[in-house]
DNA sequence: TAACACATGTAAACGGTTACATGATTAA
DNA sequence: TTAATCATGTAACCGTTTACATGTGTTA
């Protein structure tokens, strides 16, 4: 029985992403480009071999599928104990504060004075940069998210998409409290 | 000529530390417990072979000293290369946004719909952290930023503070938001 | 004198990224 | 037919965390 280490997030996600529908690691992979890719990231040379260990800790297993002549395709679904481990998972608690990583701030950090030149560029680039992501937010949760009815199937989506956008408006408003033209 | 990946951050956080004054490996472990905790992380045992290379790469110097009978110190100083890298690394564009990596973001996704009854405990749970945390970033603006005379000599550790309080202030109120009692 | 803080290192394991490698299917 | 996408894997490297390991100085 293959350990895995219990801080080990990624696995978790996949048993979430697997939970809503069976998927091959290359949806799995796709999945963290898409929707899942604001919050997470993970490459396929990653999800691949922890797929196997997954499947040899008995949460997951696969069903071989063959696409056109002879594409081979690996269909991965929660077992019961995969399914037991995910709802574990979410109902735990969470009380840690992961530290941002925002290489901007730490830059910040070690600007002496309000007079230094540089300070005004930088915050220029990084109000550009929020704005962006602001507006292609924005545009997702109007996509994503074109009626009520819709947030009530994936509530919890919502409610993350909701908050990154608050955040990104949030991160907006300060910048522009320092900006001064 | 020991190379050093361009993403390394850490290497930069050093120099930057090592400007503002000579240090130990010892006192840049303790600044990582203290003020820049709150943005990054590092523990000694990734610090001191990296202050190895880094004098290898010709960026930093260090001075052997004795306190009290034996106790070795090695007390590291920034070359001017060094120095010029701190100044190079600052004054780049820092275009990347890092996604969060937020564990209660994460698990909110896989909640389906608004009825679920693990929500509320989440939030509050939440709400109970992000206040916690706000409260102990404001004591520390205080203590750290007594005066307008403080603030203009470490600006940029002072933009972040703000940055981190208004952040934390966000957070609380989004949570509240979705908060029904 | 015992506990705690100061001080420096190494080793093992883990999580994640980049690169290497191969082959099938579909659409332009 | 050729480029893009689908599909699965491995290898090497890097950054980070946890644990192991040792010894000095200070303070209660």
């Amino acid at each position: 029985m293959a350990s895995i280490g219990q801080r080990n997030r990624l696995q978790y996600i996949i048993l979430g992403l697997l939970n809503q529908r069976p998927q091959t690691g290359y949806d799995l992979a796709k999945a963290f480009e898409n929707e899942i890719g604001e919050f997470w990231q993970a490459q396929h040379s990653q999800i691949y071999p922890l797929l196997r260990r997954m499947e040899d800790a008995g949460e997951i297993t696969h069903e071989d599928t063959v696409a056109g002549e002879k594409l081979a395709k690996k269909q991965y679904t929660l077992t019961p104990s995969g399914h037991d481990k995910l709802v574990d998972w979410v109902s735990e608690p969470s009380p840690e504060l992961t530290p941002s990583k925002d290489e901007f701030i730490l830059k910040l950090y070690f600007i002496k004075t309000d007079k230094d030149p540089r300070i005004q560029p930088m915050l220029r680039e990084q109000l550009r940069l929020h704005q962006t992501q602001l507006d292609h937010l924005e545009g997702r949760l109007k996509t994503v998210f074109p009626t009520d009815a819709v947030k009530q199937q994936a509530y919890g989506h919502y409610l993350i998409l909701d908050h990154a956008i608050e955040r990104e408006r949030d991160y907006v408003a300060w910048l522009s409290k320092y900006l001064t033209d």
